[in-house]
DNA sequence: TGGTTAATTAACGATGTCGTTAAATACCGA
DNA sequence: TCGGTATTTAACGACATCGTTAATTAACCA
């Protein structure tokens, strides 16, 4: 889903993969090795890798070099971001109960004529 | 990418579009039809359902029935687990610069001998 | 019933993603 | 320099995504 090059977009597209998600909960703890990273899981190391890339051109993760380990810890920017994004929508969602109560009484009312099929 | 069927899978990967999240911005301030959605934009129209779709099967977007428009509104549930899982990284970010800097002096020792190319 | 508007579905092509195995690269240590 | 460990890249196949145009469905109205 990377034909969407602005860096919200992929960072959105980077955390749609359980696999990603894993990992950066492990990254969370400290900084970890590509091996060490893959062994939770059943896929193969290129695997790994790729989805590594995915997170590091995401910007969510940078990777060092440790002799012949590439150490990887989180970058905090990217999540920040995106969780920016969403606390735009966070009064909407907080208040949507109380809302939603009014909202459907018009929606009934409006329905009330119309609409007897649903969707 | 919803070869992966879970909620925030899918929740992440309907958001990783900057279309999808126009047509969300634009449901934050109400319902809205389907053309009324469509209008920004360039793509045609089922490129819009299509993307409609997507957010509906998010359960970021529910669908009713009003005569021949289909009216979509905001669902909040999927947008505030999103943002809880973000919130579990909240911590790491706030502190991360403060980290940084013991993080860094770690890091710069274990590097003094090696890593000399850096990438 | 027939015409119009709103929206979805079908069919197709271009491109992206994600996994695999095999090969290449980077670095260490003897 | 050689052998071993860690990691990435190459090449491929299966499948998903995203856009298009054309056809179809749903509902209104005269």
């Amino acid at each position: 889903m990377s034909l969407n090059t602005d860096a919200i977009s992929s960072t959105f597209a980077a955390l749609a993969d359980p696999t990603r998600r894993a990992i950066l909960a492990r990254l969370a703890l400290g900084e970890s090795s590509v091996t060490e990273l893959a062994a939770p899981f059943q896929v193969s190391m290129p695997a790994i890798s790729r989805h590594l890339k995915v997170l590091e051109n995401a910007g969510l993760i940078s990777r060092g070099r440790d002799a012949q380990w590439r150490p990887c810890r989180l970058t905090p920017e990217p999540m920040k971001k995106a969780a920016e994004w969403l606390d735009a929508y966070r009064e909407y969602w907080e208040l949507s109960f109380d809302r939603l109560d009014d909202y459907l009484q018009v929606i009934k009312a409006k329905e009330t004529k119309r609409d007897r099929k649903s969707r």
